[in-house]
DNA sequence: TGTTATT
C-alpha cells in the first residue's frame, strides 16, 4: 500500500473510482445488500495482478458475505494496481479477516505477506497524526520521538527535510490512537521554546486532504500573482475546492474591507492637526481627484502644484525634483534612496501631494480583489524596509499606503506572534525601482502623530549591519 | 530588515 501515489490515495478517500465493486453481485438481484452501519473498509495489498474480483471473492468470503469488493486500477491505463478494498456486510468479518489473513500468508508469485487492514478512509487512520511545527534546525527524529513517548505508542516519527537534508523545522508523529496525539497536543502545544526557534512549539493534528489541496492553491496562487478567484476556476482543481476559494476570499475581502478604513481615517486626522498649522500655497486639505491626475483644485493654479502636474508623475506622483518646474523646493530631494528626515516641521511638496490625496475618499484606484500573498521579495531596489508605522496598521494599510506609487507586489507588517501586536515596521515591493524610489521620496519622514515614517530600501541579506 | 514549515 506504501507505494500508492498520493493521487491514489486521495481518490481512495473521495470514493471516486469503484472498478468492478461487487455490490449486488455477490447477494440475490433483488437484494440490496446491507451492511453494518460500523463496517470497516480494508485495503487489500500485495494481490497478484492477474487476479480479479471474482478470483479473490472466494478467499474472503471465507470470513463473511462481502458488501463490496473493488480491486484497484489505474485511472488512465486500467492497469491492475496490485490491492483492492473489501467491505464485508458485517464489521465482525472484517475483523476476523484482518486478523486471520494480515501478514498471515503470501499469495502465489508475491514476495510480500498479504496486507489486510483498515483502508486510510475509514476515519480513524488519519486522525492519530501530527504535525508538529516549531522544531530546532538541529533536532533528529529521535529528539522529536523522546518529546512525545511519554504520550503513547508512536508508530510513525519523520522529520520534513529539504533536498539538501536540512530540516524544515518540523515533522510528522503517529501516535497508535487519537487519544495519544490528542494528549501530546494539550501537554506540549505552544509549552516550550526549542533552540533555534522563533516561536513555541507547534502540535497539531496534521492537515487532511482537502486542508492540503486548498493550502497549496493558495501557495500556487501567491507565486503565480492570481488575484481573481474567477482566474482559478477553470485550473485543474475540483468545483468543491473552488467553491471553497470562493467562500475563503469573500471572508477575506470582508475583513479586509472593514479594517482598512479606520487606520486610514486616522493618520488623515493625525496628518489634518499636523498641517492645520501650515498653509501651502492655499494646498492644505485640497482634495484631487485621482481620475483627473494633473487637476488641481479650484481656484488653484496648475503651477502651484509641480510635483502632481509632472508628466512623468506615478499615479500623480512624480520622482522628480519639484524645482524642475520652476517652482521653489522647500527642501532637497535625494535619489539615492537614504533620505534624511525632513529637518522642518514643514511637508514636502510630495507628501503634501500625498496628504491631498489622502483626504480624498475617492483618492486610490479600484484595486481587483486581492488573495493575501506570500511575501514576496520584488528585485532589487524594489523593496522597502518601513518603520514606525502606527500601531493599528496591517498589511492591508500598508499597501493601501504605498498603491499610489506603483504595483506593490507585497505588503507585510510584521506581527509579535505572541501578542498579535504589530511590530510598527514590514516590507513592502514593488514590481519596479522607479515606484520604490517615488514612494521614498514621498513617505520617508511622514509624520503620523507624533512618530515619522522611515522608508528605505531594504537591507540586502548579505548585508553587514555597520551598527 | 520577509517570522509558521504539511511526507
Amino acid at each position: 500500500y506504501r507505494y500508492l501515489t498520493e493521487r491514489e490515495r486521495g481518490r481512495e478517500r473521495e470514493g471516486e473510482t469503484r472498478v468492478g465493486a461487487m455490490n449486488g453481485l455477490s447477494l440475490g438481484q433483488n437484494t440490496i445488500p446491507m451492511k453494518d452501519h460500523d463496517a470497516i473498509k480494508l485495503f487489500i495489498g500485495q494481490i497478484p495482478r492477474n487476479l480479479e474480483e471474482k478470483d479473490l471473492k472466494p478467499l474472503f468470503e471465507e470470513f463473511g458475505k462481502i458488501y463490496e469488493l473493488t480491486v484497484l486500477k489505474d485511472r488512465f491505463t486500467g492497469m491492475h494496481k496490485g490491492c483492492a478494498f473489501l467491505t464485508y456486510c458485517a464489521r465482525e468479518s472484517a475483523l476476523k479477516a484482518q486478523s486471520a489473513l494480515h501478514e498471515q500468508k503470501t499469495l502465489p508469485g508475491m514476495n510480500r505477506p498479504i496486507q489486510v487492514k483498515p483502508a486510510d478512509s475509514e476515519g480513524r487512520g488519519e486522525d492519530r497524526k501530527l504535525f508538529v511545527g516549531m522544531l530546532g534546525k538541529q533536532q533528529s527524529e529521535d529528539d522529536v520521538r523522546r518529546l512525545f513517548e511519554s504520550f503513547g505508542q508512536i508508530e510513525e516519527c519523520t522529520i520534513l527535510r529539504g533536498p539538501d537534508g536540512a530540516s524544515k523545522g518540523c515533522a510528522f508523529v503517529k501516535f497508535s490512537s487519537h487519544a495519544e496525539a490528542q494528549a501530546a497536543i494539550n501537554t506540549l502545544h505552544g509549552g516550550q521554546t526549542m533552540p533555534g526557534a522563533s516561536s513555541s512549539l507547534v502540535v497539531k493534528f496534521a492537515d487532511t486532504d482537502k486542508e492540503r489541496t486548498l493550502r497549496r492553491m493558495h501557495q500556487m496562487a501567491g507565486q503565480l500573482g492570481i488575484f481573481s478567484p474567477m482566474t482559478i476556476q477553470f485550473g485543474a482543481y475540483g468545483a468543491y475546492t473552488h467553491a471553497q476559494m470562493m467562500q475563503q476570499q469573500a471572508a477575506l475581502m470582508a475583513a479586509t474591507q472593514g479594517s482598512y478604513l479606520n487606520p486610514m481615517a486616522a493618520i488623515a486626522a493625525a496628518q489634518m492637526q499636523h498641517m492645520a498649522a501650515f498653509n501651502v500655497n492655499g494646498l492644505v486639505a485640497a482634495p484631487m481627484t485621482p481620475s483627473s491626475g494633473t487637476s488641481t483644485p479650484p481656484g488653484i493654479s496648475a503651477a502651484a502644484v509641480p510635483s502632481i502636474a509632472t508628466p512623468l508623475g506615478v499615479n500623480g506622483f512624480s520622482a522628480l525634483p519639484p524645482q524642475s518646474n520652476g517652482q521653489p523646493a522647500s527642501e532637497p530631494i535625494y535619489t539615492n534612496g537614504i533620505h534624511p528626515y525632513p529637518g522642518k516641521e514643514e511637508p514636502t511638496p510630495l507628501q503634501l501631494a500625498y496628504f491631498n490625496r489622502l483626504l480624498s475618499k475617492h483618492s486610490f484606484p479600484q484595486q481587483p480583489a486581492i488573495i493575501p500573498q506570500q511575501q514576496r521579495e520584488g528585485p532589487e531596489g524594489c523593496n522597502l524596509f518601513i518603520y514606525h508605522l502606527p500601531q493599528e496598521f496591517g498589511d492591508a494599510e500598508l499597501m493601501q499606503m504605498f498603491l499610489p506609487f506603483g504595483n506593490v507586489i507585497s505588503a507585510k507588517v510584521f506581527v509579535d506572534r505572541a501578542t498579535n501586536q504589530s511590530k510598527c515596521f514590514g516590507f513592502v515591493s514593488f514590481d519596479n525601482p522607479s515606484s520604490a524610489q517615488a514612494a521614498i521620496q514621498a513617505m520617508n519622514g511622514f509624520q503620523i502623530g507624533m512618530k515619522r515614517l522611515k522608508v528605505q530600501l531594504k537591507r540586502p541579506k548579505d548585508a553587514n549591519r555597520p551598527y
